[in-house]
DNA sequence: CGTCCTATACTCCGTTTGAGTACAACAATA
DNA sequence: TATTGTTGTACTCAAACGGAGTATAGGACG
């Protein structure tokens, strides 16, 4: 135990209870503690190509859970190094993938006390969403692109309602509600799940992917739950797994993206410098996950003012080529709220 | 050196570098460190009353900075007490000040290296924005409610275009503008001055209180900057200091509700009970700081199915009576987003 | 040359929204 | 008791917005 360096903590302004954190670089530790606290960065990486949602994902890095599912780019904070969490956030996604990140704004910072499984500590995970072009990848672990609705399968309406809802998502979450303590607990179960997933009469909301994990959560629908949640473990689970909860993490950041793309020009962080309206409205609509009027979607970029057209033209096969048109900067300036929006669900 | 439990964090999923943190409860270090981290959580607590925003301040504790500027309650965390980051917010605000929270949602994590003055140490604050009724606070370090718009006096827009701005933040903005070290800079200047403020042509946007709040700052037309960002100290400063980056904080969670208030109805976690629909309007006003038309703001609430009559009215000074409302919770469960505009900015 | 495909332009109409006016009901006060 | 002030309630109106559809233009390709 040489060489540790530490220092108490005068627990900021305002705080009745005084503690003392202390951090060490160095090895092991002899017991288990009652009580500790990590803190690490986790990045949510979004990228478009193909029309489709991309989402880097890395294996686990440890042999031990090497068949285990994959998760989000995680690592430590290192305290020194950075001014701000952005920049560190930067540097360490550079040196960790390769990639050099655009657009970067805090997610979320999760601290639930049973989300690292098994360890005893504290683990705050303070999360960033990133988004990227899509682009080549290196690093350990082996960081690659994955669809998103290869985890979220039941959010993408762009060829219609999913047939996953009604074929098995919806009877699952009924089974769930029959299993429910009393008739009044299942009706609300049954109430829930329509609201969440637009079953009946009820219009699905793009905007909230998170309730819908977290009912599936729930319901021990996830192969993340399947186990603890109640559930058996045997019945049917749906979309692709991660590692410990960053499906959840994955789906909040989904969730906020889609509600930011209505009054922030996020989507150009996406495309490439020149682009056709058309893919504009494919990557807008890759991220809402529903398809757009063609006319109308061009209306509104036209009167945002959002993008000006270079002279040039797509060569493309098959089809009249269209002018590449470029994001203009300069709404910024102009307009409080540029944003692009999903079609409004009117009262 | 006795007793200090402590443990290896074995820096999660997919982390390149490891390291180690570790935790001890009781006395005082005998080395300052090269690198530590703590975290601690702080409460931005809102209520309504007399049509005024307070926000929940307390004076600071120790004795040497008495007479320094008052702050948010902050406190530790107790990574063994709770289950969830939410339970402990709530649990320690009900220890602290005696209020019982009522809507609680995570604001952000703040985490840059210099915001809190002297500490070598990382400080981590999780921030949690918190709406309460109006009610008697008690405990250490002399809580007590404060108007919002003694901190952001150029936020209230009630009474018209609040006059410190054009008679004085905008000639100190542009003199900043003139001191800006090439005429490119200070035109660049200038053109954000005018935009985050809406000055010129332009119009004031309300949901952006961090942009001016951070205009100023770099300005140094704060007192929590005018010492450090470039300026004298000697010029002028607008609105009341907070301990810290604390009015940042609060400048931060003025922003997340001004534009929350539009999709979710977090209003009524403001209003007593029942309320007239007048109070209801003085309560949005109060916080996005607009006047709003009074017919169009009570055909919204009809139209949204908002609030439901309770039989009851208000025996009131000087008017006719109101009717009682009440908020109809089933709205949560009919539509995706229901809330409350503000004017809405039209192309 | 005809066909297919995509880009682009324009129409149409119901709904929403910003703004205004008129009037009803009650309290305080002259 | 009448006047005045204050607040609640009910309409009206026009402009803007938004969803849906149609028509035409400009290429590639067989």
């Amino acid at each position: 135990m040489t060489a540790q360096t530490w220092s108490a903590i005068s627990v900021c302004f305002g705080g009745s209870a005084l503690s003392t954190v202390r951090v060490v670089s160095e090895s092991p530790p002899e017991t288990m503690p009652r009580s500790a606290i990590a803190v690490d960065l986790i990045a949510v990486i979004l990228a478009i190509s193909d029309a489709t949602p991309k989402i880097l994902v890395v294996h686990s890095p440890s042999g031990e859970a090497d068949d285990g599912p994959e998760g989000l780019p995680a690592g430590s904070l290192d305290p020194d190094a950075d001014r701000t969490l952005d920049r560190g956030m930067r540097r360490w996604v550079r040196e960790r993938t390769g990639i050099e990140l655009g657009y970067l704004e805090q997610l979320y910072t999760f601290g639930d006390r049973d989300r690292a499984r098994g360890g005893g500590e504290r683990v705050l995970s303070i999360v960033y969403l990133a988004l990227a072009r899509e682009q080549p990848v290196e690093g350990p672990g082996g960081p690659q692109w994955r669809s998103c609705y290869e985890y979220f399968p039941w959010e993408d309406w762009r060829g219609g309602r999913p047939a996953v809802i009604d074929e098995h998502i919806a009877p699952a979450l009924l089974a769930w509600a029959e299993e429910a303590s009393g008739p009044e607990e299942g009706a609300a179960r049954r109430e829930r799940a329509e609201l969440t997933f637009g079953l009946g009469a009820t219009p699905f909301d793009p905007n909230r992917p998170l309730d819908r994990y977290e009912l599936l959560y729930e319901a021990a629908l996830l192969d993340e739950a399947a186990a603890t949640e109640g559930g058996t473990g045997a019945g049917p689970t749906f979309g692709r797994p991660m590692h410990l909860d960053h499906r959840r993490i994955a789906a909040t950041a989904l969730e906020r993206i889609r509600g930011k793309l209505s009054y922030r020009p996020l989507i150009f962080e996406l495309l490439p410098e020149t682009f056709t309206l058309l893919q504009l409205q494919r990557a807008v609509e890759a991220l809402i996950g529903v398809r757009l009027h063609k006319s109308n979607f061009r209306r509104l970029i036209e009167q945002a003012q959002l993008v000006e057209g270079t002279g040039l033209r797509e060569q493309r096969t098959g089809g009249r080529p269209a002018e590449l048109h470029r994001f203009r900067r300069e709404v910024l300036r102009e307009r409080p709220a540029p944003g692009v929006v999903l079609p409004g669900r009117r009262r």
